[in-house]
DNA sequence: TGTACATCAGTGAACGCGCGTTCACTGATGTAC
DNA sequence: TGTACATCAGTGAACGCGCGTTCACTGATGTAC
C-alpha cells in the first residue's frame, strides 16, 4: 500500500536510525537487514525502496549517526564552541563505553570500516576529519611538532583507540577497562596543549 | 585416519595460524569455519578436535599471534629492548596498514572484541597488557600526570586508535590515510616524553 | 621383535537456520482532467 | 469540488547460499602383551 510522502521519509529515518543504533551495537556483519526493518517496523522489503543495498544503508546511516551526535555534542547551546574538557568527558565515559548505540559511530566502526565498501569509508573520512578540526579548535597550543592538525589527529587517536581497547577488556577486567579511560582522559587533560584551556 | 601426535600437533598450529591470518583480515564475524580449515589443509570436521568451538579458536588464535608478534617485533636480537621509535615504526607503517594479516591482532580486532566472547576478551587484556608494559619501558620520562603506566596508555591508545583510523579511510582518500600515520608517528616521537630517547 | 587391538585425529554428509536480495502483488496516495 | 487512474511505498513468499556444529565412520597410530 502507498504512503503519504511524509510518512515515507520518516520510514527512512526510522531505518536509519534503527541501522545506526545496531550497527554500533553489532557491527555491519553483525546485523541482519530483517532486524533492521523489523526494529524501524517494517519489513525487510521496504529497506530496497530507500537504499539500494546493505552496504548503501551503512554508509548512510552512518553519516546520520555522526551528524545527529555531533551537532548534538558541540551545540547544545547554539554557537557556544565545546571545550577540550567537554570532548574527552563525552568520548571516554565508562557509560557510552558499556552502551555503544549512544556512542559516536566512529569509534564503533573504526576497525571494521576498513572490511566494508568505499561508500562507508567515504562517511567514516568525513566524520574523522570533523572531529579532527572540532578537536584542534579546542587546543590551546601546537604540539611539539608544531603542526595543531598533527596534535589533533593524535587526540582523536588516541580517544578512538581508549574506547576501543576498554570495550575490549570489560569483560576480562572491568576495572582495567575503566582505568584506561581514566589515565588518556587525565593525561589527555593534563598536556601542555591543554595546560591554558579555558573551562 | 588417525595421524601422529606431531603431526596432529602441526595441524592445530595451522589451524591457528589460519585462524589469525584470517580473522585479522576480516574480522571474527567476517570469516567461516570452513574457510580456516580449508587454509589450515584440513576439512571442517577436524577443528573441533582441537577447539570447543569457533569462539575457543579465536580467543586461542589471538593469543598465538600476539605472542608470534611480540617475540618477533622486541626480540629479534634476544634481550635488546626495542626502543619507542622502533614501536611507532612497526605499528605505524602504511605497509602494515594495507596488509593486516601482517599486523597486529590487537588493532584488527579491538572494536570487534566487546562484541565477542569472554575468552577473546582475556587474551585481548592480555595481549594490551603486555604492550603497554613494553612501551612503558622505552619511555624517557613520566607523563604530565606523573604517571609513567598512564602515558603508556596513551601510547597505546594513539597507535591503535591511529592504526584503525588510517584503514578505515584509506579507501576513500589513501592520501589522508597516510598523513593519519605520518603525523601520529612524529607527534608522538616528539613528546618529551621520547625526548631523551636513545635511538 | 611380532602381533592384536584400542585409540582418536581427521573425514564428509547432514542438520536447522538466517543471510541479502528479488519480485509479483497490494492498495492508499496524489494528480490529471 | 468530484472522479478516474497512474504511481509507488510497503508486503511477504521465495531464491540460492553459507553459516556453526554434530556425528557415524575410517584407518593409521601407538600400546599391551
Amino acid at each position: 500500500m502507498k504512503v503519504t510522502k511524509e510518512q515515507a521519509e520518516q520510514n527512512r529515518l526510522a531505518l536509519l536510525e534503527a541501522a545506526a543504533q545496531l550497527f554500533k551495537q553489532h557491527g555491519v556483519d553483525g546485523v541482519g537487514v530483517a532486524d533492521i526493518c523489523r526494529l524501524a517496523g517494517l519489513t525487510h522489503g521496504a529497506l530496497y525502496k530507500h537504499f539500494s543495498d546493505k552496504q548503501d544503508l551503512a554508509a548512510q546511516a552512518f553519516s546520520h549517526a555522526f551528524n545527529v551526535g555531533h551537532a548534538r555534542a558541540s551545540g547544545a547551546q547554539a554557537g557556544r564552541a565545546p571545550t577540550l574538557e567537554r570532548y574527552l568527558r563525552n568520548y571516554l565515559s565508562p557509560r557510552v563505553r558499556d552502551d555503544p548505540a549512544d556512542g559516536c559511530p566512529l569509534v564503533a566502526t573504526a576497525c571494521e570500516t576498513g572490511r566494508q565498501g568505499e561508500g562507508l569509508s567515504q562517511s567514516f573520512a568525513a566524520g574523522f576529519l570533523a572531529l579532527r578540526d572540532g578537536l584542534a579548535a579546542t587546543l590551546a597550543t601546537d604540539g611539539p611538532t608544531g603542526d595543531r592538525q598533527a596534535l589533533a589527529s593524535v587526540y582523536v587517536a588516541a580517544l578512538v583507540g581508549a574506547m576501543a581497547l576498554s570495550r575490549g577488556v570489560a569483560k576480562a577486567d572491568p576495572v582495567l577497562a575503566d582505568e584506561v579511560l581514566a589515565q588518556v582522559h587525565a593525561v589527555l587533560g593534563a598536556w601542555p596543549a591543554a595546560a591554558t584551556d579555558g573551562e
